[in-house]
DNA sequence: GTTGCGTGACTGAACGGCGATTCATTCGGC
DNA sequence: GCCGAATGAATCGCCGTTCAGTCACGCAAC
């Protein structure tokens, strides 16, 4: 009965902490202050122990207005979830776009990923935590970002078996989600560790090494594989 | 609303302890049987939104039964999962032992997690999305179990870099917490798609052929390593 | 063998707290 | 003055947990 999603936000521009106080018309700033300030209290306490409370507090915003914005606390998940994936598969697009090879873009994306994360240990969290506590909503609304995200993939690793760059006996979307799986594990163990800056830089450097290695059609003879 | 659940002790329960008499006495039989319905139903509802009335239920006890096994509902999750993961690293032990050399372990690893969870939905799905949902737990009361088991995949790798079987230019403890994501990815993935038996297992000998040659020492071409 | 009793495992209705959501009211901008 | 965004205290339904009873079993007494 109650469809109050009416706002949507135009483009990326996030207009920031403009010094205006300006009107009290609805505005995609407030949007996004909740979202924020709900990327910190999941963060912080998971999402089944959040309080809606907390995130207008965190918002600087009244309980209320959240149920602006929001039809419940699961949309704020799920918005986040959706507006937060969708800017990362936009910067992955262009970027990949820009590599010359598979093997670089496979690199790309790796380094990408984590590297965007790096330095926001609170929204790596929430993307590794909250993204399995909302599995729910994900298999029944079925995402769409998810499986876009992994047919990204899985077309990096095909383009790079059709191009002789890696080895084909190896289906592309059985590696896209072990290598979704891997970034997202090395992302939740960092967050949940030390989650030092630069740490996760490292960790993509060699896991990109290990995947195009692991991915190359040469047949390492010397090895004594069996 | 208001709807009271009927719980038909015997019911379900009778046919299966049709053999033993039941003695009044405590059963870790009893045990058994609800973690077996909370496995059921974490996996259908998730952990936040099962009720403990479900697991009763799908246990075939009494709510408050549950309350003379576990102290809370949290504890049967925690409870789950150690006992799960317990069996879990045992097996792997045993297993992993009887392998000639690490590229053998590596890919035994592999195919004994993927190949314990192919059959078993419910319990994958349980451990890989509720293992999230747990973290927050499992963050404060360290997971020792967990730890273990990233520590048990290190040393795969860093026994096969002494043996010379591996590159040793990529840290064990990285390697383990991107394998461990890997597994957890595919299972995840297998959980709640299609999750047919015997798909897991051709991801698997996949994952394993390319962490092997991934984690081999020959440089096929002229890789800038590093 | 039978009866009666004590024990404690088990039951499930009721409780109580809590927190998501609502809505009467406020108030800024035009 | 009017509109509607914003507020936040009050509401209300839900569900984890409790606990007063129930009853099966083993045992002792006969």
């Amino acid at each position: 009965m109650t469809e109050r999603r009416f706002i949507r936000r135009g483009d990326a521009s996030a207009s920031e902490r403009s010094a205006k106080p300006s009107s009290r018309k609805r505005t995609d700033d407030k949007r996004e202050r909740i979202l924020r300030g709900a990327v910190k209290v999941f963060a912080k306490k998971g999402f089944y122990a959040s309080r809606v409370s907390e995130i207008a507090k965190a918002a600087g915003v009244a309980d209320g207005t959240i149920y602006l914005y929001f039809d419940s606390k699961d949309d704020v998940l799920e918005s986040l979830f959706e507006d937060r994936t969708e800017r990362l598969l936009a910067t992955l697009r262009v970027e990949l776009a820009k590599q010359p090879d598979p093997p670089s873009r496979l690199r790309r994306l790796i380094e990408l990923q984590l590297g965007l994360l790096d330095g926001q240990r609170e929204l790596a969290e929430v993307i590794t935590v909250n993204l399995r506590q909302s599995t729910r909503l994900l298999r029944q609304y079925g995402s769409k970002r998810f499986v876009e995200y992994l047919e990204l993939m899985a077309s990096v690793v095909s383009e790079g078996q059709k191009s002789g760059h890696f080895r084909d006996d190896l289906s592309p979307r059985v590696m896209a989600r072990a290598l979704f799986g891997a970034l997202d594990g090395l992302a939740l163990t960092w967050a949940l560790g030390e989650a030092r800056t630069g740490g996760l830089e490292k960790a993509a450097s060699q896991l990109a090494e290990l995947w195009i290695r692991g991915l190359s059609p040469a047949a390492p003879s010397a090895t004594s594989a069996e």
